[in-house]
DNA sequence: GGTTGAAATTGACGTTACGTCAAGGTCTAC
DNA sequence: GTAGACCTTGACGTAACGTCAATTTCAACC
């Protein structure tokens, strides 16, 4: 009488070993156990495991499903799926930020490398720093750094028109405000931009100083960072001066 | 010179037993150790950090930024959070899913808490399970049960109108296709509606039937099962005939 | 009765990113 | 010398099993 735990699997979907794992929790308890160990299942542990699975496709832990499966009370059960609702839509709006700040980091990165380098190269090119850039990656790519800059067209900067996101959304609001340069929250970004670029380029205090400085002398990059509102890219350069002084 | 595991934790906001465990999983080794132990950590370490809790923060495993910041390239760093974007994406999906699912089940236990008992006891009123219900449930609950059923409104209607939506959901276009009842999609949304049923009451196979033959009888389950279509709660009640023939 | 193959059992480690003790050494200051 | 702060390694716990590994049992066949 009754089905072997192999059995059980078969016909449920599951494996043997998820039956003892059950088992060992308190959750599923077999019918009934043999001498020689065996367990055992009859009709009442069957229909018990497709409770388990049809809350576990829910997304339920086994603990909320046991919590169910033990109170067998219609109101637990709304109450217990409805806080794993209210889990599930908070996970989902986190995912969600997530994505978003995802994406921005990845256009930041890419316009990075559309712009990055040669800023980096650039920014090497009429100071004592050159040399060394060009030992580090090479004449090629120092030479081919000063090709794209000059061939840096209005489509590149359209192509790039999204880019730095994360740090232009924040500090423009900030800008509004009229938040002094060296409030925590504009250096909390500058941080951001700084921890970015630093993904693959680490700039010193001089480097990141002249970068925002680069910002805004140069008429691509300012039209781009600040997408025609030149006082944010003098904002950022102040900003980047003050963090460069601070932390650098 | 350098500073100590508790000086870096401190200033960047982790444990020390982060620290520890990210110098054991390599990722973060210290500048040096000590003779006697203990980790020291310089500035370029505490730059990586932050490009650790910068990539951490974007919900990568800590395998991923490994990765990233071993290849230091750009290309590189775009293909992971492209695949973590992918990932997340699909996660937010699926928890979506799961959302729905989940709001279904929760308005089937609720008109079940609204209809299902009374059907349970009008199943048994004019069987000869009605002495065994009394017995089990109590007189009140029955008699509360029949008081009930002759309650039920175009109010109660009302509320119950979303109400067996997964099986609902599943069933019409089954319908309209003019699949069979014995199909085995039908039997798997059949199996589907005794599992919720069976959360909180277990019919045999002539209770399971007599359920889906009072579907078909009584108005208002007829309405708020079919929603107008009287034919799909036919088809209901056949289906349901075959799967208590078949499995119960 | 012995052998074989299928099926069963109980461990125990691995997975993710640490949190949380626990036991014991080290440093600094009084 | 000792208190107190700080450091170390070690080990267990988390969720829900997957995946061996070593060993035992059962049913069947020769």
């Amino acid at each position: 009488m009754g089905w072997s735990i192999a059995e059980v699997a078969r016909t449920s979907g599951v494996t043997s070993r998820t039956l003892r794992h059950y088992d060992a929790i308190g959750l599923l308890p077999p019918a009934w156990v043999a001498d020689n160990g065996w367990r055992y299942y009859e009709h009442e542990q069957l229909l018990r495991l497709q409770q388990i699975l049809l809350l576990r496709e829910l997304g339920l832990g086994l603990d909320a499903v046991a919590a169910i499966l033990e109170q067998q009370s219609r109101h637990t059960t709304v109450e217990v799926l409805r806080q794993h609702r209210d889990w599930l839509v908070a996970e989902q709006e986190r995912l969600a930020r997530l994505v978003h700040t995802v994406d921005r980091t990845i256009t930041d990165i890419e316009k990075g490398g559309e712009m990055a380098p040669d800023t980096m190269f650039q920014g090497f090119e009429h100071n004592p720093y050159e040399a060394e850039a060009r030992e580090r990656w090479g004449d090629d790519a120092v030479d081919a750094s000063h090709e794209r800059i000059k061939a840096l067209s209005a489509d590149d900067a359209e192509k790039a028109r999204t880019g730095y996101g994360r740090v232009h959304d924040g500090l423009a609001p900030l800008l509004a405000e009229g938040v002094p340069a060296s409030d925590e929250r504009v250096q909390e970004l500058v941080d951001l931009h700084f921890q970015v670029i630093s993904l693959f380029w680490t700039p010193n205090a001089e480097a990141y100083r002249g970068l925002g400085q680069m910002y805004v002398d140069d008429e691509r990059f300012r039209q781009n960072i600040g997408q025609g509102n030149d006082a944010l890219v003098t904002y950022l350069r102040d900003a980047m001066a003050i963090y460069a002084d601070g932390k650098l």
